[in-house]
DNA sequence: AACAACTCTGCAAACGTTTGGCCTGGACGC
DNA sequence: GCGTCCAGGCCAAACGTTTGCAGAGTTGTT
């Protein structure tokens, strides 16, 4: 058996009382019984079951993350970010992965809620009201994604798409696509509509490729669909994607940035290492998840001060080697109201593989998106 | 206040002990009193209170997890195993992740001991007698690495070093060199023996090319003591390593598989996504999770029965496009003694960047491993 | 010198479960 | 009809802490 918090108490010759208050309130005793039970407590190994504490006080010191796949390179990131800050301030993680599975997550955070003091949330896809009703659980911060009164960590979306599409448009890209990421993920929804703005405020194309999964694979889909579509500038909704994307037009023996510029989002470890290397805009997902804590454990422990809901943290393009000038010349195309001058790159992509029409929706200006 | 047992209790006219049974041994109560008490509990919404479970059962219910950098694509695989079927069995995960500082791993999982029924440890590079005293604090499993008496999951190294040897073997490499990992890592020493045999079987040259960080910057150093070291293929610890070497192969001009050949470990997901696609050692890390808590589960479920303390998984090398025929055409080197052909490519290397000379280490025929 | 104020420590209750032992009532065998 | 046995349920103790309250001792004030 362990030693317990008694059996210190009678190796110093004072009561338990007096050895939790030694432990874990040093200043309610005096200075030398305070000495006497440290050193007691050290030396008998006494290690405080949490188990008792956490029955007594009701504090878990955990606490809780739930995410949709870990085997997408940004949650590794998000996660130690949350791990190395919680660790800091004396709190262990539950991890718990939906296995992309929405649906699903409320039940885990159910599970987690009886032993965490407040969970991390990375849920792009869960329901607003499921949401609602987590965060009526227990204490909730929401990454990436901003719900009325719902502490959250979000980047800022739309200022990381400016960048994307101005720095294509300075390289004289005037037609772009937008290889989107699952229908009802709020930074997809965040990104389309800046993806519109931007677009619209510098005369560019749009094409708008479907929804996907945010994987390797969808990226493959994209890259047909984009040459289909004979833009000239590609951004994807996440890396995986890009990288995708990079492969397929590799595969086809498009040039990178050659014919095709593409840009990806998130910056994950891999972007830097393929070639060309991606041009991204960058995330700071280990920062999120360090702030995502810091805004958990500021709720936990001064309930009373609301400090700012929600933290916005900054995007900023990696610019890498898949970005190039535009081969097709500058000036936007709707001046002239023909379709642009077609290279033989985009020329060999005619009658490439189209998957569904439904999936390509096109936005010009005289098309604006709705504010 | 949450619902106590106590409450339900009350709401069906029964004592808590009877709630007690009839949730957590149902077939101690009668019929009728079981299907009473599992309403009324429902109607309440009651949930157990696990802190007081586990103060009184000792049973936490939770698994930890302890790994050196979840940065690296094996872990997170490792970990969504872990997880699933620890969800499976009842159990939740609490991560731990040490950041590739083994010193520190010893306090990590004292840390999780007191809130966890045992552990799962990643932890290539923990001394011995660390991890032969932390096995006797609670039931560990430990994977990828084999200390007499504590459970583990394995992989087959040797068989899969052998496929990939018998593999470069079989395109022509007569001159293989071995970009190892880190110096005291378990994999690294058993890989490092196992390719020493095969080489040694086969008439084989074997540079073996220091001892690196898992990480693909390593591999960008790998690749050019390689190059300098006129080996025709390589085999990297890691597909970090191999992601690196392809990487700065690429930006020398080496043609990969044309000149070089290059293989790695772990099959990570990217191994499959660039180009070319890299032929690796693959290991199921994910069925290595479920193993690993397959084993633990075992253990702290059945205490009595034995059951094998080790599992070996096997390898299998996944081939894929970055290994080909080697251009220096067949036949052992040892045959003539002479150095052997020397093509355009190779010598291109001649006079590359050295690192240290300790770094490299060349292994013959004349000079076999220690058994 | 008496009293007030304060510091330090001990006592005991409480947290919400599980579980061994005991009690009750009914079924069954003789 | 009586004794035995057993299923089913209740009581109470226990798990290892924390914490409100009260008491003891000490110091300072009038």
């Amino acid at each position: 058996m362990a030693t317990t918090i008694r059996d210190v108490a009678r190796a110093a010759g004072v009561s338990a009382s007096t050895v939790s208050r030694a432990l874990s309130n040093p200043e309610m005793v005096s200075d030398s019984t305070r000495e006497l039970v440290q050193r007691t407590a050290q030396r008998l190994g006494y290690r405080p079951n949490p188990a008792a504490r956490r029955l007594i006080t009701g504090r878990t010191q955990n606490i809780g993350i739930v995410l949709p796949d870990l085997g997408n390179p940004v949650f590794p990131s998000i996660v130690k970010g949350i791990q190395s800050r919680a660790r800091e301030n004396g709190y262990c993680v539950l991890l718990s992965d939906s296995d992309e599975d929405p649906s699903g997550e409320p039940a885990l955070v159910r599970t987690l809620a009886s032993q965490v003091d407040g969970v991390v949330l990375c849920s792009p896809r869960m329901s607003t009201e499921d949401l609602r009703s987590m965060a009526g659980l227990l204490p909730l911060v929401v990454v990436q994604r901003t719900v009325d009164h719902i502490p959250a960590v979000v980047f800022d979306n739309a200022d990381g798409i400016q960048q994307a599409v101005s720095h294509l448009h300075a390289l004289g890209h005037r037609r772009i696509a937008w290889g989107g990421g699952p229908e009802r993920s709020y930074s997809q929804e965040r990104r389309t509509r800046a993806l519109r703005e931007a677009t619209a405020q510098l005369g560019m194309e749009l094409l708008e490729v479907g929804h996907f999964a945010p994987r390797f694979s969808s990226g493959l889909m994209v890259a047909d669909l984009v040459l289909s579509g004979e833009a000239t500038g590609v951004i994807a909704y996440n890396d995986l994607m890009a990288l995708g994307v990079l492969h397929r037009l590799h595969a086809r023996g498009v040039a990178v940035p050659g014919e095709i510029s593409v840009i990806g989002h998130d910056d994950i470890p891999f972007a830097g290492m393929v070639h060309p290397a991606l041009t991204t805009v960058a995330l700071s997902t280990e920062r999120a998840g360090r702030a995502a804590v810091d805004l958990l454990v500021s709720l936990l422990e001064s309930p009373d001060q609301t400090p700012g809901l929600h933290r916005t943290l900054p995007c900023e393009l990696q610019i890498r080697a898949s970005t190039g000038l535009c081969r097709c010349g500058p000036g936007p195309l709707h001046e002239t109201g023909a379709p642009h001058e077609t290279t033989g790159a985009i020329r060999r992509t005619t009658g490439a593989i189209r998957r569904t029409t439904e999936a390509i929706h096109r936005t010009t200006d005289a098309d604006p998106a709705p504010a």
